[in-house]
DNA sequence: GCAAGAATTGCAATATTATAACATATTGAA
DNA sequence: TTCAATATGTTATAATATTGCAATTCTTGC
């Protein structure tokens, strides 16, 4: 509790394991999925989906496990590095120069005001968004064991928060479900029950 | 989204509004109940709720806010500063010297594993737990407005996540629900329904 | 095309939250 | 009492995030 233990591997790790979810899964088609949607749902919306941001979504779309903004501050910075010191190589990506905390902030900012990426608040970490076209809450599995995270969207479970919530009079804006567990692989009985530690 | 907003108003401030909960509110005797409850939870336990302990889980039930660990901190050192710099009138509280930040996230530490207190993870705040006896999942209603949070307990999503956790095979160990929003006092339109921004 | 204004990015400094590592002190039990 | 365990003190630093201002780029209306 208070790491996202991804330290995002230099550069070029594109196979990712399935999200516990039932049979394999084509990552890199994923990406290329959740890229195509952003670009449209952008454009929809008419806002701007920059070279940097797109590339920071990419980044963070790499795994299935919640990115630190830190790891995606390394990988911007090692584009630039690996496109050599002379800005004429420097990718579609972005400028020349290092890059400073507050480019990937804005730029995640960006992304999360746009449903492209949710952050996952028990990790301080972000990740990609299934459907950023519909605007709606964050409800996450998260293993301890190898930090990938599935993204759940229980109609009942959002049902329960607003009865809660009109029971009171509140307003809501934004709905946040974070469980922390472990995911079939890494459980120790690797049957498909599952257990609670406490009520 | 960020900021817990609770620079603890230096010391004494004992009285706070309710927690958009129905009527009015004994904050004093609610605080004395909490400090009570956790005596007999750790007693039951064989835990030591120790002095410092103690005093840290009161200044965070000092207001139905959520508490930053700073703030905590703060209020610890003032605690000693006012007892004097000869240590003969420190308070039971603890010793004497400067407090620093372990000081603090031990204690919160401590106050967490025995579930006296909840972590609010989308303000890196802590907030006093209603239910110490049993442990449970975290559920919260939190004010973007005041910044107050009102604790749920809320069976139906509860079961809702175990269901999803079921299906997945996930095995879960600790839920968290956090919903940003406006209470009634700080919502524009003061009825009693609740509307959601999203799906 | 081109200037004005808005949006985006660069950049330096710093704020906020949290932990590591090791020393000291206190407590409970043999 | 003395040992072992637990709790706290102390120093330093790590990890995460923001502020404020400058430079650049993009868009829009002309």
């Amino acid at each position: 509790m208070r790491k996202a233990g991804n330290r995002a591997g230099k550069k070029g790790a594109a196979v990712v394991a399935p999200v516990f979810a039932p049979a394999g899964h084509d990552h890199s088609a994923c990406v290329d999925d959740a890229l195509a949607a952003a670009d449209a749902v952008c454009a929809a919306r008419g806002v701007r989906l920059t070279p940097l941001r797109r590339r920071v979504l990419e980044l963070v779309w790499r795994s299935h496990k919640p990115v630190g903004a830190y790891a995606v501050l390394e990988a911007l910075q090692d584009d630039r590095r690996d496109a050599g010191p002379d800005a004429a190589e420097a990718a579609d990506t972005a400028a020349r120069g290092p890059v400073a905390p507050p480019t990937v902030y804005r730029a995640l900012d960006f992304l999360l005001e746009n449903g492209l990426i949710h952050r996952i608040e028990m990790l301080n970490a972000y990740i990609g968004c299934n459907q950023p076209e519909a605007r709606h809450s964050g409800q996450f599995l998260l293993c301890g064991g190898c930090g990938t995270a599935a993204e759940l969207a229980s109609d009942a479970l959002l049902a329960a928060i607003d009865a809660e919530a009109a029971r009171r009079g509140f307003a809501v804006r934004r709905v946040m479900v974070e469980v922390d567990g472990l995911c079939p692989d890494c459980r120790p009985d690797g049957d498909g029950d599952s257990a609670r530690a406490g009520p």
